[in-house]
DNA sequence: TACTTTTGATAGTCAAAGATAGTCAGACAG
DNA sequence: CTGTCTGACTATCTTTGACTATCAAAAGTA
């Protein structure tokens, strides 16, 4: 068994349907498992991103943790179909603006809300000096982040 | 657990709706904490500056003291200050994380708008490779757009 | 008395050390 | 070739201590 996956799953034994986040120090993980503390990361990157369902916070310094949220439940479905299918590893912004109203329209999110998402995807928002496709990349996980956080918004809320 | 949560959580719990300013005596406090006093000036300076929404107040010398007051202000004139004072043409996370706090905290956005502000500029939503120079330029943009969506919600709202 | 100096009590600043976490290029394994 | 793993380097946050600045009151002085 390769190491990535006993750490995903040694996480995901701490994460229940109680208690949908954990609290981690990266150090004292990676000393559990004996291996670097950036492989850590490596398991977070790529088991643990929003694609899957998850939200990562961190903090360095001394207390720092990082803490890991499951927001939608392992095949909650609507969401997660959204956030892998019809956005992707890249969007254009008039695809994203009419994925945001579709989520306005389906009450996912207020009026208000999906104005300021799409803020956050607008040209203006991105217009700095880079090629339109890592912009198009950018669009995508900014709208996939802001869909994780409306999902764990939502869950907390009972919705 | 971190000396400077607690101290954080212990000024807080004295500044009260009724009573939004407390005198504190340095030293008193940093010896309650077993701590330098020069603790309580950290703590001051990354919880307590005019960033969070306070204003500190102090005078040395024999009877000195430390007085923390809340502030309040209010209207877009303030959106438009942060917009375009405050933020500039790039921003780091921590920088927006403590903007988009008093926003919430001066009544502008909910805290869930605020969480979702939040998602926008995070590490996570920024995670593609380019420079730290270039996200901070799209952190900043980002803000200022949301914030520019805001002020335009609070308009047509005759907030 | 009126003015100046000294002293003790505070608070402020800053740089260094300590404690974490993040990034990325390259080695490695299947 | 792809995904995994590591280590060196970087970034960030916290805590402390030595040194500095300020103030009020007491003491000294004319």
């Amino acid at each position: 068994m390769r190491l990535s996956d006993s750490i995903e799953s040694f996480i995901k034994t701490l994460i229940t349907q109680e208690e949908p986040e954990v609290e981690l120090k990266r150090n004292e993980l990676a000393e559990y498992f004996g291996c670097a503390p950036s492989q850590i990361n490596y398991v977070l990157a790529t088991r643990f991103s929003p694609d899957h369902g998850y939200i990562i916070e961190s903090r360095r310094g001394g207390g720092g943790y990082i803490r890991i949220v499951r927001v939608v439940q392992s095949g909650s479905q609507r969401l997660m179909y959204l956030a892998n299918e019809r956005i992707g590893e890249a969007i254009t912004e008039a695809d994203a603006v009419r994925l945001i109203h579709q989520l306005a329209e389906q009450g996912f999110i207020t009026a208000q809300e999906g104005e300021l998402m799409r803020s956050a995807v607008s040209a203006q928002a991105l217009a700095v000096p880079i090629p339109e496709s890592i912009k198009a990349a950018l669009r995508a996980r900014t709208l996939k982040t802001m869909i994780m956080t409306i999902a764990r918004q939502n869950r907390e809320q009972g919705v």
